[in-house]
DNA sequence: GACCTGCTGCGGTGTG
C-alpha cells in the first residue's frame, strides 16, 4: 500500500489520472478538495473535459481515507448501509468474497444511454486502486438479477434517472437504502434544469437530503448563461453552501460556414437547404466520420436519402438516427459510431447528448442551429478527446441563415450563451410526488410541506396551495370526490399511505413527467419494427401508396391494431412523413445576435465571410427597404393584388413573433374592424388585410405597447383551447389519465377525450382548479412566452420605428409570403409554380438594379473609408425614440 | 429554377 505524506496530500487523484496518462486539471482538483471539505457545488466543463471524475475522485478519495484510518485503528466505523438479505449473505460468506462497501453515492443521468458508459467510467478508478467497491445500475435497463441483487444490497455507486430515482422512493425501504449515502451527482444537470424532469429531480434530492442531512450535492453542467441560479436550484435551500466550479477554458471549437459557391439563385426562403448537397457530400467525403444534424425528423430523411444518391457506394456506411425510429435501430447506429465503422450519420437532436463518439471527426449541420449553447453542444460531438479541436460545418439552406452563422460564431466566442430558466410550482409533478411519497413511508402532511418548500420550484408554495394538491390526490379535489379511482391516499393514524395495490401499481406505471402522443408503429409484415409515425400520415395513406421513412422507401400494406403493416417497395420514391413536433424559436442570444449583425451591415460593415457573401442580396434588401440599424424597428408596407400588407422584422423567434403578430392583429382590428392574415417566422411577421392600412410609426407604437398586454393577450388568442391542450400533459403527469399499459397504448383520440372531459369538468364544478389554472399559466410562460414577449414590446416602442414603403417582396419579406401562400395552398404544384415566378420576377428586378448601381459606382470615388452605410431605399417616415436608452435596448 | 418543416428525454403490471 502506498503511504501518504503532508506534502502528497492528492496522492490517488494523481495516482490515478497519471496511471490513465493524463494530467488532473486545475478544476478537477478544486471540486475534488471541495468535495472533500464536505461542500456541495456545480461543476461546468466543455465535454469531454473529465468533469464526472473530479466529483467521483473525491469521493473515492474519501473512501481510501476512511479505510486508512480504519486500518490504523483510529477511525470510526463506515456507516452502516442495510444488511445483507440473508440469501446474499449466505452466498458471500461461502464464496468467501467480501461484502462490498455500502452505498456512498448516487449518480442521475438524463438518459439512459449514458448510463452503461458510466458504470464502466466510475468502475476504472475503483479497480486501479483496490477498493472493494461495486457499481450498479438502476434504470428501465437493468435485469431482474440486477434489480433482485440491489433490493439485497445496493452497490457502493448507483447509476440512475431522474424517474428510476422516484420509483425507488417509491419503496417502503427506500429511507434503509439510502441512509449510507454520502453524495448525489446530477450529471448533464442543463438538461434538466429548465424541465419537469428537473423539478422531479429537486423534489428527490429533497428527500434524500431528509434521510442523510449532510448529503454533498454536486451537478456537472456544460456551460449556460446562468451558471449561478442552476447551482441554486440544484441545492435547494442549501444553496448558501455551493460552490461554483469553473472548468477549463472553453474547448476550442471552430465554427465554419459552408459557403453557397455563388448567391446567384440561392434561395431566400427554405430550411431544406439542398442545393448545398454537392458541397456537403464532398465534405463527408474528406472527413472520416461526421455527425450530419438537421433540424426536423423528415428533414433527416430526405438528406439522408439524398447523400445516398449522391454516394450510391456509402450504402453500407451511412446511417440514421431520430427520435421516431426504433430502439433497437437506434442502438445499432449508435454502437457502430461509437466503433468508428461509419462514415455518416444524419440525425435530429436525438444525438445531442449521449454516448461518446470519439471516432467523430466532424459536424454539419444543416439549417438554424436556433441557440447558441445548441450549436456549441453539437460542435462538442466532434474532437471528443482531450485536447482535440471540435468543429462544425454549418450549411445555410437559405440566404440570411448565412448572417444567423457570422452572429451565431461571434456569441460563441464571445461565450454569450442562453440561460435555462427553472419552473416554478408546476403543482402535477407535486401532485405525482405526493403519491410516490405516499406509497413509500406514508406522508406527514407538515413534514413534506416543509420538505418540498426546501425545493427551488416550490419554495413560494403556500399553505393554501399544498392542502388543495394534498386533497387533489386524497379525494380528487371538489369535482371528482365522488369517483373512488382518484381517491388514492388515506390517512392512517395521522399519515396519508395508500392501502390499494392496484392504486400503488398504476402510481408506479405512470411515473414520469415526459408525455408523448400515441403514435403508429410501423412494422414489416415479415420482419422488425422500424419505429413510429404519426396517425395523421398513416390515415392519408392507401394501401399501395409508398413512403420514405428509417431510410427505406415502404410501401404501405394495410393498418391493424394501431400498427402500419409495410413491406419493401419496388417503387423508387415516395413522400415523407411529416411529425408534427414542437417549433423551436430562435434563442433570444441569437436573435439579438442577428439583429447586432445586421446593424453592422446597415452601416457598411461587411466583416464576415459570411456577410460578404451575403453582401449582394443585403444590398437588394437595402435598396428595396432597408437593413434594420440596431435600434430600428422595420416595418414594410406594400399594396398588392390581394390587398395590403405589413411586414415587420422584430426577430424575436417564431413564437413570439407570433404572439405579437396576433396581438397587434386584435389591437388593430379594434380600432377598425377587418379580416387579417397573420404570418410568422423566426424574423418577423406579415399581416395581409383587403382594406388598406395607413399607420404612422406613432400608431404602430401605440400597438405594440406593452399596456394591457396579458389582458389582450387572453382577448385575442384561444386560451382555453390552448389551455386545453396543455392540459392534457399536466392531467397525465399528475395522475389523472392512464396512459394504459406497456405495449398497449391507449388511442390519441381516446386519451384526448378523457382528459378533454375532465378539463371541462374542472372548469364547470371546481373552477379554483389549481391544475387548470397551471395549463393557463403554461400557455403564457412557455407557448406565447410572455416574459420574452414583454421584453419584444418593450423593445419595439423603445425603438425608432421605419415605416418602409415597398414596391416589391425584399429578401426578407419573401419567405414571409411563401409561407402563406403554403398554407393557403391548393396544391403543391399550383404553389411551386407561384413561387418560381415570382422568384424570377424578382431576380430580374435585381439585375436591373444591379447594372443601375454599377453605371452609378463607375463614376463614384472608390474606396470610401471608414465604411459607409449601405445605401438604402427611399426612407418612410421615421419618428425618434424619446427614450433614454435606445440602440442599446436592440442589443 | 428557388418548395415541401418543426427536437429530445423515461418508465411500467416489484419476486421465486
Amino acid at each position: 500500500m502506498i503511504r501518504r505524506t503532508a506534502d502528497n496530500a492528492e496522492f490517488h487523484i494523481d495516482r490515478w489520472f497519471a496511471s490513465q496518462g493524463w494530467n488532473a486539471f486545475e478544476f478537477q482538483r478544486d471540486a475534488w478538495r471541495a468535495y472533500l471539505a464536505g461542500r456541495s457545488g456545480l461543476v461546468h466543463a466543455s465535454t469531454g473535459t473529465g468533469k464526472s471524475y473530479s466529483v467521483w475522485l473525491g469521493v473515492v478519495e474519501e473512501g481510501l481515507r476512511e479505510r486508512e484510518a480504519q486500518v490504523r485503528g483510529d477511525a470510526e466505523p463506515l456507516t452502516p448501509g442495510p444488511s445483507p438479505a440473508r440469501g446474499e449473505g449466505r452466498r458471500s460468506r461461502k464464496s468467501n468474497e467480501r461484502v462490498a462497501d455500502p452505498l456512498r453515492l448516487l449518480w442521475i443521468t438524463p438518459m439512459r444511454a449514458l448510463a452503461n458508459d458510466l458504470v464502466v467510467n466510475l468502475e476504472r478508478p475503483i479497480k486501479e486502486l483496490g477498493l472493494n467497491w461495486s457499481v450498479g445500475l438502476r434504470t428501465g435497463d437493468a435485469s431482474a438479477a440486477e434489480r433482485r441483487r440491489q433490493k439485497a444490497r445496493m452497490p457502493t455507486a448507483l447509476v440512475t434517472t431522474p424517474e428510476s430515482l422516484s420509483l425507488l422512493l417509491s419503496y417502503g425501504d427506500a429511507r434503509e437504502r439510502f441512509q449510507s449515502l454520502r453524495c448525489v451527482v446530477v450529471d448533464e444537470w442543463h438538461e434538466l434544469i429548465g424541465n419537469k424532469r428537473g423539478v422531479q429531480t429537486e423534489l428527490g434530492l429533497a428527500r434524500l437530503r431528509q434521510y442523510v442531512p449532510n448529503l454533498r450535492t454536486w451537478g456537472l453542467s456544460a456551460t449556460l448563461g446562468n451558471l449561478e441560479e442552476a447551482r441554486d436550484v440544484l441545492l435547494g435551500n442549501m444553496s448558501g453552501a455551493g460552490v461554483l466550479i469553473h472548468g477549463t477554458a472553453p474547448k476550442a471549437t471552430t465554427v465554419e460556414t459552408l459557403l453557397p459557391p455563388t448567391m446567384e439563385r440561392f434561395p431566400w426562403a427554405g430550411h431544406l437547404g439542398k442545393r448545398m448537397l454537392p458541397q456537403v457530400v464532398e465534405a463527408i467525403d474528406k472527413a472520416q466520420s461526421t455527425l450530419v444534424f438537421t433540424n426536423t425528423r423528415s428533414q433527416a430523411e430526405i438528406w439522408f436519402r439524398e447523400i445516398l444518391h449522391a454516394r450510391p457506394k456509402w450504402a453500407a456506411e451511412i446511417a440514421l438516427h431520430h427520435g421516431s425510429l426504433d430502439r433497437g435501430l437506434r442502438e445499432y447506429v449508435e454502437g457502430r459510431t461509437r466503433g468508428g465503422t461509419i462514415k455518416c450519420v444524419v440525425c435530429t437532436s436525438s444525438l445531442d447528448l449521449g454516448v461518446d463518439f470519439s471516432p467523430v471527426d466532424q459536424v454539419i449541420q444543416i439549417g438554424s442551429p436556433k441557440g447558441i449553447a445548441r450549436l456549441l453542444q453539437r460542435a462538442g460531438r466532434s474532437g471528443h478527446r482531450p485536447g482535440a479541436v471540435s468543429k462544425i460545418l454549418c450549411v445555410p439552406t437559405h440566404a440570411f441563415e448565412l448572417v444567423e452563422y457570422a452572429a451565431a460564431r461571434e456569441a460563441a466566442a464571445a461565450r454569450r450563451l442562453e440561460g435555462r430558466q427553472p419552473l416554478d410550482n408546476p403543482l402535477d409533478v407535486l401532485a405525482q410526488h405526493v403519491v410516490t411519497m405516499a406509497l413509500g413511508e406514508g406522508v406527514d402532511a407538515d413534514a413534506l410541506y416543509h420538505e418540498v418548500r426546501t425545493t427551488r420550484a416550490f419554495r413560494d408554495l403556500t399553505p393554501e396551495q399544498w392542502r388543495w394538491t394534498l386533497d387533489f390526490v386524497e379525494r380528487g379535489g371538489p369535482a371528482l370526490r365522488a369517483y373512488p379511482m382518484y381517491s388514492k391516499l388515506v390517512q392512517d393514524g395521522g399519515r396519508h399511505v395508500i392501502r390499494s395495490p392496484q392504486t400503488a401499481r398504476l402510481h408506479r406505471m405512470t411515473i414520469g413527467t415526459i408525455t408523448s402522443d400515441a403514435a403508429v408503429a410501423v412494422q414489416y409484415l415479415k420482419g422488425p419494427r422500424l419505429g413510429t409515425i404519426e396517425e395523421s400520415f398513416i390515415a392519408r395513406l392507401k394501401p399501395g401508396d409508398v413512403f420514405l421513412f428509417a431510410g427505406k422507401t415502404l410501401e404501405f400494406v394495410r393498418f391493424r391494431d394501431l400498427k402500419a403493416y409495410v413491406r419493401k417497395a419496388t417503387k423508387p420514391s415516395g413522400t415523407v412523413p411529416r411529425w408534427e413536433g414542437g417549433r423551436l424559436p430562435l434563442s433570444t442570444e441569437l436573435a439579438s445576435g442577428v439583429r447586432a449583425k445586421l446593424g453592422e451591415v446597415a452601416a457598411g460593415r461587411f466583416d464576415t465571410p459570411e456577410t460578404q457573401r451575403a453582401r449582394a442580396i443585403l444590398e437588394i434588401q437595402a435598396n428595396w427597404s432597408r437593413v434594420p440599424r440596431s435600434g430600428e424597428l422595420l416595418i414594410e408596407m406594400a399594396h398588392v393584388q390581394r390587398g395590403y400588407q405589413a411586414f415587420v422584422y422584430p426577430f424575436e423567434g417564431v413564437l413570439v413573433n407570433e404572439g405579437l403578430a396576433t396581438l397587434v392583429a386584435h389591437r388593430l382590428s379594434l380600432k377598425m374592424p377587418r379580416s387579417l392574415t397573420i404570418t410568422s417566422n423566426d424574423y418577423g411577421f406579415e399581416l395581409l388585410s383587403p382594406q388598406p392600412f395607413d399607420l404612422s410609426p406613432e400608431m404602430w407604437r401605440e400597438l405594440l405597447t406593452t399596456d394591457g398586454l396579458v389582458e389582450d393577450l387572453a382577448a385575442c388568442v384561444n386560451g382555453t383551447e390552448m389551455a386545453r391542450r396543455r392540459f392534457r400533459d399536466i392531467a397525465r403527469v399528475a395522475g389523472l389519465i392512464f396512459t394504459g399499459y406497456p405495449g398497449a397504448p391507449t388511442a390519441a383520440r381516446q386519451l384526448q377525450a378523457s382528459s378533454g372531459l375532465i378539463f371541462d369538468v374542472f372548469r364547470e364544478y371546481d373552477p379554483e382548479n389549481l391544475l387548470v389554472d397551471q395549463a393557463r399559466r403554461e400557455v403564457l410562460e412557455q407557448q406565447l412566452e410572455t416574459r420574452r414577449m414583454s421584453a419584444a414590446l418593450r423593445r419595439a416602442t423603445t425603438a425608432e420605428i421605419v415605416v418602409q414603403p415597398i414596391s416589391r417582396l425584399t429578401p426578407l419579406a419573401f419567405p414571409l409570403w411563401a409561407a402563406r401562400i403554403q398554407k393557403n395552398q391548393v396544391s403543391s404544384e399550383q404553389w411551386t409554380k407561384r413561387v418560381e415566378r415570382m422568384a424570377v420576377q424578382l431576380e430580374r428586378a435585381a439585375e436591373r438594379d444591379e447594372k443601375k448601381t454599377r453605371r452609378g459606382k463607375t463614376s463614384q470615388n472608390a474606396d470610401p473609408s471608414p465604411p459607409a452605410p449601405l445605401p438604402q431605399g427611399e426612407r418612410g417616415e421615421v419618428v425618434s425614440s424619446n427614450a433614454t436608452e435606445r440602440s442599446d435596448a436592440a442589443i
